[in-house]
DNA sequence: TACCTTGAGTTGACGGTTCAAGTCCGACAG
DNA sequence: CTGTCGGACTTGAACCGTCAACTCAAGGTA
């Protein structure tokens, strides 16, 4: 373990890391919060019936859907469940593909999403866009872009395993 | 709901929210991977173990600990406990104030931080220090500074509550 | 002494996530 | 047309986090 000597972060590195890593996981926390007093829903499942209403037809793979979610088709699964048991959306096997499963927005989720969207994206602005400057947030999207780079490009767990590795 | 128009997100806005959303996600899950597969301990104990190791005597207060790590003090107790039956720290009432709790790292608490922090120091660099530059990283910092101070003035839910609101 | 209040921490039940199977569909080789 | 192989989900169990209710210590009040 101990046989060559690490490079150890820096001080400024350092300061950095534990910002971030306070950052990241209060801002989820909030906005889970808020979500969850006001709508009855999870950040997650927010996503998920966001990501849904975005697509032509409110219409999409259960892999694509789990690709923008950065989650694992297991936790989609789970959640799909729970979300098709409330009326939000249906499953059905993909018409062109057998092998893919289509999720399906129902009007009552499409409902659920307009009625909960300005609420959450006022909380956005409140916790993200608002505190920055418009150079921030502009930076931030391009950090934000070369982690997602770094991490799509490093050998084990890409975004959508099943079993990592 | 609908009552008044909200202020959507511009474009660029909601690219850098949803390019955020994904770095942080994945972030957590590789970083919790990495850490599980070598060191068989999740990123939360890790944070816990590694915030004791920093402090004067290996020990600090529970709730100063849950401030350190921005979670709950059902959650902090919770893990306490499972890091307690691995032996790798013990909990005390504060002699200088029995309503505090004093949580302790043990002798085999302080190795494994020795023996894990290496590899996740790398992992740390390699997702998130080295493809920045710089100047991206005091950005970073910067604009991390700046959510949590937005995050801690929010009405509710500031950092340790065990009931928001 | 008795009582009330406040805040730290714990506990158990419940719900969500992960992990390691398993199922099913389509492609491709013999 | 019959394996068999890989990829896309699904499932159930074990594990972890959240929530609400509780205990306990100290301080204040009478």
């Amino acid at each position: 373990m101990n046989t060559e000597e690490p490079r150890w972060l820096e001080a400024d590195e350092q300061a950095t890391w534990l910002a971030m890593i306070k950052m990241i996981t209060r801002l989820q926390a909030s906005l889970d919060a808020d979500l969850q007093h006001k709508a009855g829903v999870s950040f997650f499942e927010y996503q998920v019936l966001a990501g849904l209403s975005m697509r032509p037809d409110r219409r999409t793979r259960m892999s694509d859907l789990a690709e923008f979610s950065a989650c694992s088709l297991s936790r989609l699964s789970h959640t799909a469940r729970r979300l098709e048991s409330k009326g939000w959306l249906y499953r059905i096997p993909d018409p062109t593909d057998g092998r893919y499963t289509l999720a399906v927005l129902t009007d009552a989720g499409w409902d659920k999403v307009v009625a909960t969207a300005p609420g959450h994206v006022a909380d956005v602005r409140r916790v993200l866009i608002d505190p920055l400057t418009q150079a921030q947030y502009k930076q931030l999207r391009q950090i934000s872009e070369r982690v997602n780079d770094a991490i799509g490009h490093s050998p084990c767990l890409g975004v959508n395993n099943n079993q990592p590795c």
